[in-house]
DNA sequence: GCGGTGGGCGCG
DNA sequence: AAAGCGCGCCCACCGC
């Protein structure tokens, strides 16, 4: 179906259910990571569609690769000049294609088991609704968190001690809080379950079968490529990529994600990417030859800084490691780590230090990337992504917290940045290598670190190693990338498969 | 009825 | 003084 067919339809009525291919707002310059709309408005470019001014317009008007291109002319040198021409030239734009296609597929949905699954949630929720108000003793809407905060903190009389403010003044009623007043009431263990059910309920299992497509009868998310400040995609209209999995109810929704029939999904995801881009980039000797021997990473870390054998290394090690590994990325304090793990502050602190001392060139890393964001201005990925800091110019009259904040992202941005750009390319390589093949298999959804696909049977064989090959070949790392996959009916259900 | 904001929470 | 990055969506609440 043409581009053209569908705005006309979403034109004449915005509110239908249509093809509506919202990365129709498609031109991912990356240019100071800004949608080409911000860089329109400023003048740079006068230009018009179909007789609209672009300034005017929607994003959406922007579905046209001539008048992209066009665009493009004026916007050619600043691309040039900041070595961001390949990116565009050779990921960018490649990946247009490849998303809108993505989009036009979609992923089939199970509306009849989701039907079912919301018929339960109500009736659990009803029950929970009932006793909640009983222990509380009079109606309140439990999904107001100020009438919430007022059941828990004075009508009960619970301790507000240590509990923190939210900006409108009444105390927080967050899960972290509630957690912490467990012991205190039996009421809270039941407006924890609420919270969650209410949540998946309204979110997924109740949303979800709304956004079927009324002519395909599949979803059809829009993956957003100029929606967030490092180079990932977002998804919208549905988000797929946050649909639940940590908890055991939460993850059943997945199972309403089916394969058509004759079909099944085979998802692949990249092992550790951020902590294999972190050693690259770092150049950790320690980091490294921990990834090249194979080891479990965690597990790993954990040895390394509490200095004990790996076979040695209890879950409970494990687990603390394996914060300090995610927390690294983001720039995490040893406050930040205490809160996480129960550590006191003082050994927080100690831990992170000694992370350090064993992996020096990590530490260097995060200085050395301070230093440019502050001096130079910007970041950059593997491939150039540029993000820029004005609050940590040395000018800058930005209040400390501001800049500890933009330090923390200025850490994180390369990393998580580099590992957007990786999937991107193998996305694009992937898109054309089934097409030269003539396999009928498609990617359907992008999950930032995974790839689902929709499979024929008949193609299983052939698919999963061009897979593999394909995303472990997207980028040579020095902590070599690595892949697993999973095959199932559906995207609950799925079975660990080697290539 | 609509749009914006805040609190909260789902994912990587 | 703040205290881990990046998203999008739900509901409540508020002002218009």
């Amino acid at each position: 179906m043409a581009f053209d067919t569908m705005i006309a339809e979403w034109l004449i009525n915005p509110a239908s259910h249509n093809l509506g291919l919202k990365n129709l707002a498609w031109a991912r310059l990356g240019v100071e990571m800004k949608p080409i709309t911000d860089l329109i408005g400023k003048g740079k470019a006068q230009i018009t569609m179909a007789g609209v001014p672009i300034a005017q317009a929607t994003p959406y008007a922007c579905a046209d690769v001539d008048m992209t291109y066009r665009l493009v002319k004026v916007l050619e040198p600043e691309l040039h000049e900041k070595k961001l021409w390949l990116l565009f030239t050779e990921v960018e734009m490649p990946l247009v294609p490849v998303l809108s296609a993505m989009e036009m597929r979609g992923v089939a949905l199970d509306v009849e088991f989701l039907r079912e699954m919301s018929r339960q949630l109500h009736e659990r929720l009803m029950a929970l609704e009932r006793e909640i108000h009983e222990l509380v003793g009079y109606p309140f809407n439990i999904g107001s968190t100020q009438q919430l905060s007022d059941a828990l903190f004075i009508k009960l009389g619970l301790s507000a001690q240590g509990v923190p403010k939210t900006k409108s003044g009444h105390y927080s009623t967050s899960a972290s809080v509630l957690e912490r007043l467990r012991g205190q009431h039996p009421v809270i263990d039941l407006i924890l379950e609420h919270r969650e059910l209410a949540k998946l309920k309204s979110t997924y299992v109740d949303a979800l079968p709304k956004l079927v497509n009324k002519r395909t009868g599949r979803v059809h998310t829009s993956f957003n490529q100029t929606g967030t400040v490092t180079g990932r995609l977002s998804s919208s209209d549905p988000n797929l990529q946050n649909i639940p999995i940590r908890t055991e109810l939460g993850r059943q929704v997945r199972r309403a994600f089916i394969a058509a029939p004759g079909h099944l999904l085979l998802s692949a995801d990249y092992s550790q990417v951020e902590l294999r881009i972190l050693a690259h980039i770092s150049q950790d000797e320690g980091l490294l030859a921990a990834f090249k021997r194979g080891e479990d990473i965690h597990a790993s870390t954990a040895a390394t800084v509490l200095g004990v054998p790996i076979e040695k290394v209890t879950r409970e090690m494990r687990r603390l490691a394996k914060t300090i590994n995610f927390g690294i990325t983001y720039g995490m304090s040893g406050y930040g780590l205490a809160q996480r793990t129960g550590l006191s502050q003082e050994e927080a602190d100690r831990f992170i230090k000694n992370y350090f001392a064993k992996y020096p060139r990590v530490k260097k890393y995060v200085e050395e990337t301070k230093r440019k964001a502050r001096e130079q201005g910007y970041v950059e990925t593997l491939l150039g992504r540029r993000r820029y800091f004005p609050e940590l110019a040395s000018d800058s009259k930005a209040h400390y917290s501001v800049k500890a904040a933009a330090e923390r992202m200025a850490i994180n941005a390369p990393i998580q940045g580099s590992a957007a750009d990786i999937i991107k390319i193998a996305m694009i390589n992937l898109h054309r290598a089934l097409k030269e093949r003539g396999l009928a298999s498609s990617m359907t959804l992008q999950v930032h670190d995974e790839l689902v696909l929709e499979v024929p049977e008949g193609e299983l064989e052939a698919v999963k190693p061009l897979v593999k090959s394909t995303m472990e070949g997207a980028f040579e790392l020095d902590a070599p990338l690595k892949v697993d996959m999973k095959v199932g009916r559906n995207w609950l259900e799925m079975e660990p498969v080697e290539a």
